[in-house]
DNA sequence: CGTATGACGTGCA
DNA sequence: GTGCACGCCATAC
């Protein structure tokens, strides 16, 4: 299935992720990819990582934000919180 | 405008 | 299986 996904805006692509991962619902995880891909830029995980790290919003729940091979990957509030907040949903990571 | 950075991902040795 | 390097997009300076 290939899609066009060929419109890339470089609009507050910021606000597009941080609606994607308000959205995530509890016990469950995305992606950084995933994140990207549902904000319109499959191709920006990298982006996502960055806005996600210079965020601090507590309405963004960027800790249920893995990156692809289970590993969280970081966490400006401490990796230690966020691998007990994901455990304490239900989700398992990846030592 | 150009350069540098970053919570990443994938490929290759 | 592990380690290293490159590529990618967006943001900040």
């Amino acid at each position: 299935m290939q899609k066009e996904f060929l419109k890339k805006q470089t609009t507050s692509f910021q606000s597009k992720v941080y609606k994607v991962v308000s959205k995530i619902p509890k016990g469950k995880i995305l992606t950084y990819k995933k994140v990207a891909s549902l904000a319109g830029s499959p191709r920006a995980w990298r982006a996502v990582g960055n806005v996600l790290n210079k965020n601090r919003n507590p309405k963004i729940p960027c800790h249920r934000v893995i990156r692809s091979d289970g590993t969280i990957g970081g966490y400006n509030r401490g990796i230690k919180n966020k691998i007990a907040l994901l455990k304490k949903e239900g989700v398992f990571i990846k030592t």
